[in-house]
RNA sequence: GGGCUGUUAGCUCAGUUGGUUCAGAGCGUUGCAUUCACACUGCAAAGGUCACUGGUUCGAAUCCAGUACAGCCCACCA
């Protein structure tokens, strides 16, 4: 058949990927077979295939065509997260860019462009996974605001509701001035920053010029203060205690208190406190009955309340306020001050404290079997090393602040009286149910009015999209809506999630919660925590620093192969992925070395067929002495990498595995073997050896083909003649071709790599030409060997003779392996000196490596204490130290001789 | 502040219960070769006191303690 020069990546993935597609291989049913099953972790339903993606989706896709071809009924669920912050964000945005505001339209107008949105540019990444080769059962897409899942989630709160661990409750929150929203703890990233901390003075009440001064930095917020407060042991302050301050700028006096919370050594030991506006101003406020004042906005502008700045941003008034303090004289001094400030996970705001009516999940008793099945190994995490942090947040885990000032998500199912509202939030009574029509019933039965569905409404705010995300694993087989369901009973639980360790509390640490409290076991066995993909100076890929290339550019220059192979070459589980792209990435300047690496190997792949193709096969023939040899060496050799690759892939060693692989194709397939296949000039290949080259070549190909699906398959299909629809994707590897005494085979072979090596290392330190040819005497203990192998050295060495002797030959130099000691003619290239030179060292270093070895052998506690066979192994070694030192004087004697 | 990880060649990293001559791979560098599948190649070379200091042990890159540096997680003092 005939087969173009040059592979061409784009055309060829896109060919397999169709024909897989079209052939259904991505799509698992039940069956009789154990389920292998991943679920995906949910992209972002707007979102784009980053870095980060790029390498967990490619481990999850190896991990499932491997089990997929072991025998597993493999299935790996794709779908998309409606991430409702992230998203309704981004369609604020769109809707501003098209001179919509949010706030002009009704709730049921912005979802409608919402889903417009999601169904336009929605999933947009699940056509970049394809790109990369993802194996996912398309068919089984899902969507966490699909109708069952949005179900699903409403039951899970109704019923967690029931079940008392969900509570409304007025608290100081994180809020999102940018989103509009509270956030939940693990939302909020605090970030180190340079800031100032001021040192402002106010006046004592009634006095003439008697000061007190505060430090603080957030002066913007004094506009709030309730009131002073220093510790009550601190004498400095006790007269003070009682008196009442002035606020500066609107002259509002306040109490001067006494708290145990204010440390005596910061600052000045007088603290400002502003209870709507930090967490422990709050509390203290609780304590001593203070007054809240809220100075800002929900936007983080100054309210009313404020009297100054009203309106303005709390960056612009903390400048102004500063200046006006200044002006008024009550700035005593302004400080350099390191501090570490919450931002927004999604929209980078500097989170904001804030008081408000929000819903929780009591998180204490729910979450205990989770920490339990992580510390016993119902799951596992890899590497182990993060159930140490697993364990640190779980013990002290909070409550979950779930509800979301969005409308994005899934709308909360309490209701509220119409004939409330006047009254404050917390005030309202609220029923809640999975229907309206079961609030209404609720409502009627406690109030023991005739209500009608008018005269409820439902709380405007939705779910944390990551309570919707908890549910996962199960609702993607819609266990909770359709239960009992056979699919739900059959993959579940899954075996392996892969993800990032950013997210281990956020969901990952959710699910196995989740995954007890409804299905009563644990979600998946195995958790894959990837590293973090950093850039060449070692920072952290982000779009806000745009250190990140475009794995789609990647894959354009490398193809998904090569860009597979690049990515896993470097990523140990759990540890970070240093990647190499320069810092400038358009598209001209970006190149990564390690995605290289990974197209060279593809090419290597890609030309062994070239080479192998042409081949004239003579049905005729008989196979070599030299192609037994190499048969019989490399089935040994396929079989032991097979078993070492299961082995990685059982320890999700896989770059491990994908190493082993790489070296067993290049080093030992194309580099060894084929070149002792390979038939001379003009000559053919009988048949029997072309078989089993071909052979070989399509098991290398199977254990190669999850990590580099497309190459694979072009080969594979190229290799033999194949039917409409057979594909090396739904091949079994076979079990090991050579069982037994692989290991002395193995050995024997490594013994005469290592002699070639040697031999050609000679050459290029002695200046012998390769078309020289050399008559090698072998001074050996296992003349077996090289008798039985000779054709291999005339293949590689070039020998016109060998033979055996048993002491240097006059005019050689020398050289040895183990304990086999070569000869080597050199004619008039003599250098005797430098013979000589040579050996005296290599004796010197025998001497020591021997002496050595006594010094152990000598020491009576190593004898009595080291296991038998270690003691046994320096008797060994000291055996052919002796013999090769031996060998070594008398080349020595030889040469003297000679002189 | 509390906790957890690291530190091995110029770079990125392996080193799988402490025991073969264990100090490795890839990239990069240098030299040589060849155009006979592959210059997207082959062959070879150079390079590391395994962060430092102590300890345990017959034996330590590997176990323990301390130090230095780096990173991560959690908490957070205005």
């Amino acid at each position: 058949m005939s087969i173009a020069k040059t592979y061409n990546p784009a055309e060829s993935e896109e060919k397999w990927y169709q024909y897989w597609e079209k052939n259904g291989f991505f799509r698992s049913v039940p069956d009789e077979r154990e389920p292998y099953t991943i679920v995906i972790p949910p992209p972002n339903v707007t979102g784009m295939l980053h870095m980060g993606h790029m390498l967990n989706n490619t481990i999850q896709d190896i991990l499932i065509r491997r089990k997929r071809m072991e025998g597993y009924n493999a299935c790996w669920v794709p779908g998309t997260d409606h991430a409702s912050i992230a998203t309704e964000a981004k369609v604020v945005r769109l809707l501003r860019d098209q001179g919509i505001k949010k706030s002009d339209l009704t709730r049921d107008e912005f979802l409608k462009h919402a889903f417009e949105w999601k169904d336009k540019y929605g999933g947009i990444i699940l056509d970049q996974l394809r790109k990369l080769g993802a194996s996912c059962d398309w068919e089984r897409t899902r969507f966490t605001m699909d109708d069952d899942y949005y179900k699903a989630v409403i039951m899970v709160f109704c019923d967690l509701y029931e079940k008392g661990y969900i509570y409304r409750e007025l608290r100081m929150v994180n809020w999102d001035p940018a989103g509009l929203t509270a956030l939940s703890d693990e939302e909020v990233i605090y970030k180190d920053q340079q800031g100032r901390l001021f040192f402002v003075k106010y006046k004592v009440e009634g006095t003439k010029n008697e000061w007190v001064t505060i430090a603080t930095t957030r002066p913007e917020t004094i506009l709030g203060d309730t009131a002073i407060s220093v510790n009550p042991k601190d004498m400095r302050f006790m007269h003070l205690i009682g008196k009442k301050a002035i606020v500066p700028l609107i002259n509002r006096a306040i109490p001067i208190i006494a708290d145990d919370y204010v440390d005596i050594e910061f600052g000045t030991g007088c603290l400002k406190v502003t209870p709507a506006h930090d967490v422990n101003d709050y509390e203290i406020g609780k304590r001593h009955n203070l007054e809240t004042i809220d100075v800002l906005n929900p936007n983080g502008t100054m309210s009313e309340a404020a009297q100054l700045y009203v309106g303005e941003d709390r960056f612009v008034v903390r400048k102004k306020i500063v200046k006006d303090l200044e002006a008024a004289g009550h700035i005593v001094k302004i400080e350099d001050y390191k501090n570490s400030i919450g931002h927004s996970e999604r929209t980078d705001a500097i989170i904001e404290p804030r008081l408000s009516l929000q819903w929780w999940v009591n998180m204490k008793e729910i979450s205990k079997p989770a920490l339990t099945a992580v510390m016993d190994d119902t799951v596992n995490l890899i590497p182990a090393k993060f159930k140490n942090t697993y364990r640190h947040w779980m013990e002290n885990v909070k409550d979950w602040c779930i509800s979301r000032q969005l409308w994005w998500g899934q709308q909360i199912p309490a209701y509220y009286l119409r004939s409330e509202t006047a009254l404050p939030e917390h005030e309202r009574q609220f029923f809640v149910d999975v229907t309206p029509e079961g609030a209404l019933a609720k409502a009627r039965a406690k109030t023991g009015l005739d209500l009608s569905a008018e005269d409820l409404l439902q709380d405007a705010d939705v779910l944390d999209t990551w309570f919707s995300s908890w549910l996962w694993p199960f609702q993607v087989f819609k266990s909770l809506t359709e239960p009992g369901n056979a699919e739900a009973a059959y993959y579940y639980p899954t075996n392996d999630l892969v993800t990032g360790p950013d997210i281990l509390f956020f969901w990952v640490a959710r699910m196995v919660i989740a995954g007890y409290e409804y299905e009563g076991k644990e979600p998946f066995k195995n958790v894959y925590l990837t590293g973090l993909i950093r850039d060449a100076l070692g920072r952290k890929m982000s779009k806000s620093l745009g250190n990140s290339p475009d794995p789609l550019d990647l894959i354009g220059l490398y193809g998904a192969d090569g860009v597979r192979v690049g990515v896993l070459m470097s990523s140990p589980a759990g540890g970070d992925l240093t990647f190499d792209t320069p810092i400038d990435l358009t598209l001209k300047a970006l190149e990564s070395k390690l995605c290289e690496q990974g197209s060279k190997f593809r090419h290597k792949m890609w030309n062994a067929y070239l080479l192998v193709q042409r081949w004239q096969v003579d049905e005729e023939g008989t196979i070599t002495p030299l192609q037994k040899i190499a048969i019989n060496w490399m089935k040994r050799y396929v079989s032991a990498t097979a078993a070492e690759l299961a082995d990685h892939f059982e320890k999700f060693r896989i770059s491990e595995a994908l190493r082993t692989i790489y070296r067993a194709i290049w080093d030992e397939f194309c580099g060894w073997f084929l070149e002792m296949m390979k038939p001379a000039q003009e000559e053919s290949i009988s048949a029997a050896a072309y078989a089993e080259v071909i052979n070989l070549f399509e098991l290398l190909l199977q254990l190669v083909h999850p990590f580099t699906p497309f190459i694979t398959e072009e080969l594979w299909q190229s290799l033999r003649e194949r039917q409409p629809g057979e594909s090396i994707m739904i091949t079994q590897i076979p079990e090991p071709i050579v069982v037994g005494d692989d290991f002395e085979a193995l050995t024997a072979f490594e013994l005469l790599k290592d002699t070639v090596t040697a031999v050609r290392a000679f050459r290029a330190e002695k200046g012998i030409r390769n078309i020289e040819q050399i008559d090698l005497f072998v001074n050996t203990q296992t003349p077996e060997i090289f008798t039985a192998n000779l054709p291999v050295l005339e293949r590689f060495l070039g020998l016109s003779s060998m033979q055996f002797v048993d002491k240097a030959p006059a005019g050689t130099g020398s050289l040895r392996v183990l304990t086999t000691e070569f000869y080597i003619p050199l004619g008039d290239n003599i250098d005797i000196e430098a013979e000589k030179a040579k050996l005296l060292k290599d004796i010197a270093y025998n001497e020591g490596f021997v002496a050595s070895i006594d010094k152990k052998l000598s020491n009576e506690k190593f004898v009595s204490s080291a296991p038998a066979a270690v003691v046994e192994i320096e008797r060994k070694k000291k055996a052919d130290g002796e013999a090769t030192l031996k060998l070594l004087r008398e080349t020595l004697a030889g040469l003297g001789e000679k002189i």
